[in-house]
DNA sequence: TACAAGCAATAGT
DNA sequence: ACTATTGCTTGTA
């Protein structure tokens, strides 16, 4: 039983911080179902960017972490990219436990080890 | 309201 | 490896 996820919608839409592209952002990443990832480039195209950046501004500011699944996100180059605002230290450890928790294999260096396990809008599995 | 700087990136040189 | 580009957010004037 996972939480409504209507209910978290409804958080995203309440929360002031939020603006539309946000909302779109964080949308777009409870598409992603468990055991995938998806990299930024893919993510900001999907909702309609062409920056990458923005979508790490928005995940930056992630107010809802984990209920979002911000660590989901990796970069097109398969690193971990950052989380919770940092992009090395104990809180990507914790990122990497994440993912290898759902099923993702990452390697030591907190690389993704399988290309395929990157979710692409529309390209199901 | 207007302007400038920065960001968990990506692509091209 | 480095620079340029990208769209959005945030802070300051």
């Amino acid at each position: 039983m996972e939480t409504d996820k209507r209910e978290l919608h409804e958080r995203i839409a309440c929360h002031p911080l939020v603006t539309p592209f946000r909302r779109k952002v964080y949308e777009a990443l409870l598409e992603v179902p468990r055991g995938k990832v998806t990299t930024y480039g893919v993510l900001a195209r999907h909702i309609g960017c062409g920056s990458a950046q923005a979508v790490g501004g928005a995940l930056r500011a992630n107010p809802f972490a984990p209920d979002v699944p911000c660590h989901r996100v990796v970069a097109a180059d398969l690193s971990s990219g950052g989380f919770c605002g940092c992009r090395t230290g104990t809180e990507i450890a914790r990122k990497i436990a994440l993912l290898s928790a759902e099923g993702v294999p990452l390697d030591v260096e907190g690389r993704l080890s399988d290309a395929s396990r990157v979710w692409k809008f529309g390209a199901n599995a």
